[in-house]
DNA sequence: TCGGCTTGCTGAGCAACGCTCAACAAGCTA
DNA sequence: TAGCTTGTTGAGCGTTGCTCAGCAAGCCGA
């Protein structure tokens, strides 16, 4: 009954492509799955090759979910950082700007990420907060402004009152892009200054 | 080797007993353990019953820990809502004020209810909304605002802000108690006079 | 007091899943 | 072609969610 009459020639793959190929696959199925909730059958199956192989990578399914996250986190990253040369009024704008086009885009995969991040697991939460902590260096120095703990705060809490509501305005939009952008902005530079 | 020499006798509760015993277990260890890896045995353990047991009064492990957060949002409702009779004014700040009251008192439960609700299960996450759905109407009505989209998006995500901030100021505060409240009660009024 | 009924409750057991381990084999090198 | 490295597998174990047939606590009518 096996479906394959001629099975393909076992394929042997280099340490990195193996490990990059599982974490894509992980990728693929974020918006589907709630990043701990990834099953070793399923990646593995995708991946064809047998559970025992994914963890000669990851010695347990929580380093792989969190090589996962980190992949998003990362691809994130490298998304909304500012090109150099921009002067620091383009940047946080233009930064701003890039994060709703990247939750227009990736809208079920940025908020499966979001979700896992907020959602238990310390070590998703750790990648999350570390990005989180990232970007708020991004944004103090891209509006010129001291970095002191109460006002982390504040960007940090801004952070989440812009993920919550592009996540919103994504799915219906109660207002124009620009009036989004304007918004978040002007929350940012009231809250900034305080 | 059984520690107990004698066998308490075994006791037969109420369905209704059996139920409410089970759901405060699963509040009880909601800091310490998210909602969704509560493990039946666990619980089972601490009720003193069978696994079966369990499964006879919810019928998947979904429907406990459900049951679980909806009893968790069922407290920070009744422990939000304005009594009846005080003026619009007072209930908005009220319910500010008891907000942060309550998660200077339960940090770690409210944070862990946040979290289990923002994290990835549909189920639950249906609870949490339901409360926000319920919050903005009070607030709505406490601040004599008419009940459009735009505005409801505002709030919503008002809550992730304070939410957020107040969970960072617990751990680290950064300013008054009453300077905390002052800033989130402006920055909601200046939102929803948008 | 006793039989019978309801229903709270249990234990055995299955399937799925995370994880281990000993061993096989692809493919390079001497 | 022999030998070595290491990518890869299959068998199998413990835990956990879940099922099911049946036991027994406690109430009721006779």
């Amino acid at each position: 009954m096996t479906a394959s009459p001629a099975e393909p020639p076992r394929l042997r793959r280099s340490a990195d492509d193996r490990r990059a190929q599982l974490v894509r696959i992980g990728l693929e199925l974020l918006p589907t799955t709630p990043v701990q909730e990834l099953t070793i059958d399923e990646v593995a199956r995708r991946a064809g090759i047998s559970r025992s192989l994914l963890f000669h990578y990851f010695a347990t399914k929580r380093e792989y979910y969190t090589a996962v996250t980190r992949a998003a986190a990362d691809l994130l990253w490298e998304h909304l950082l500012p090109r150099p040369g921009t002067s620091p009024e383009e940047r946080v704008s233009g930064m701003l700007d890039r994060y709703v086009g990247w939750v227009e885009t990736y809208r079920e995969t940025h908020l499966a990420f979001v979700r896992g991040a907020a959602g238990g697991d310390p070590w998703v939460s750790e990648v999350y907060e570390e990005t989180r902590g990232r970007l708020v260096e991004a944004a103090l120095d891209a509006l010129g402004l001291p970095d002191d703990a109460r006002r982390r705060q504040l960007i940090l809490a801004w952070f989440a009152f812009t993920e919550d509501l592009v996540g919103q305005w994504a799915l219906e939009p109660t207002m124009s892009r620009d009036e989004l952008l304007a918004l978040l902005r002007d929350v940012l530079d009231r809250l900034s200054a305080r």
